[in-house]
DNA sequence: GTCTATATTTCGATAGAC
DNA sequence: GTCTATCGAAATATAGAC
């Protein structure tokens, strides 16, 4: 690949992390394509050249947030170098610092509004990129059942736990964005530990 | 108050309800006066008539949306013929009926998504009826510790643990609107019932 | 690959008759 | 209180020069 090629792919991944800021700030609906263009300190129609439209637009932009996040969930569930226990605690780490760091909890709303323009998105992402993150996260706990460490009754359920409050903090950062007492009314830390050692309590097995 | 006024609040009331599950469906920015009108059947220029703008007619659909569950939950926790566990569990029972079957739980992806156009929705609502509905939910849960049964380390994780998994599980719903493996994909009662359960462990006093 | 200019539709909101 | 008609702005998308 030439110079050219990687500037364009480059180019590209620009485009696409800058729509997805976007787009996390002001919903699928309220971002314009201009808006998109201005951001980038380009004109609109040379965004067209890059997308054919604001939904595949979109869809970069789901596929930039999500595939990332599954190759890291799996890369830490492949270290042996750490024990079972230490190995969750850090991809709960690790899902925290990408949701909240990049706001990227907002992609899930943002997919359910979408849903209502674009049918086929919805159901590709809650079968597809999600399931990878959910299946990533799983392998690791099932690495603690067979050694004996964990037990999970009801595993649809750990996943709403797991994702359910990550996803609800990072919607809660976007409502308090505007406000100057964000930090006293969603201490983020707090919420992050006491999340994560409830989840640990709750698959710990007992005996 | 006579005839005329008990339909005006039945006219408005009507209007909110439709208005709520319009911006439900499609987002705020992405439901626009005219499909609310449509919905209605009356035109654009009769909906003015009863609201000034969009701004205020969203906030009426959340005003509606969170102010009757608060009651709700508060006449649950005022309950005594119930234990505390069982009046916990009919609380968290009522909030699932209510965030599922009108699809509540897709309100806080909307306020979310419209504090970046309305400055003063996110905190409002965030420190306002949303800390009405933790308080009622945490006011059982303090019945429970002061009775001994119940102990609880970070009150406010607990909260984002309530609430997380139910709004991500309304949020899914509208994801997978589309989808004819929806049932399949995500077992609401399958969920809810883990969910209940694993609160209800990580709560309960032991020794 | 980026630009100016424009086509077409839809948006929130209003005027005024009835 | 509901309607028809309309305004100005902003939306997605395209045409075509450079």
């Amino acid at each position: 690949m030439g110079v050219e090629g990687e500037q364009t792919v480059t180019r590209r991944r620009e485009i696409v992390l800058t729509s997805a800021a976007e787009f996390i700030r002001s919903g699928y609906a309220g971002t314009s394509m201009s808006a998109i263009a201005r951001a980038l300190g380009m004109q609109k129609a040379s965004l067209y050249h890059h997308f054919p439209g604001k939904e595949d637009l979109f869809v970069a932009c789901i596929d930039e947030a999500f595939s990332g996040t599954h190759h890291r969930l799996e890369a830490i569930a492949a270290d042996r170098g750490m024990t079972v226990r230490d190995r969750l605690n850090t991809a709960l780490d690790e899902l925290y610092d990408i949701y909240l760091g990049r706001e990227m909890g907002m992609m899930p709303a943002l997919i359910a509004e979408a849903a209502a323009r674009i049918p086929s998105i919805g159901e590709q992402f809650f079968d597809g990129l999600f399931a990878q993150q959910d299946a990533a996260i799983m392998a690791i706990i099932d690495q603690g059942i067979a050694a004996g460490d964990f037990a999970v009754d009801n595993r649809k359920a750990l996943v709403h736990m797991i994702f359910g409050p990550i996803v609800m903090a990072s919607m809660s950062v976007q409502m308090l964005s505007g406000s100057t007492r964000a930090d006293s009314l969603l201490p983020l830390d707090e919420v992050r530990q006491g999340h994560k050692q409830m989840l640990m309590a709750a698959i710990t097995r007992r005996g």
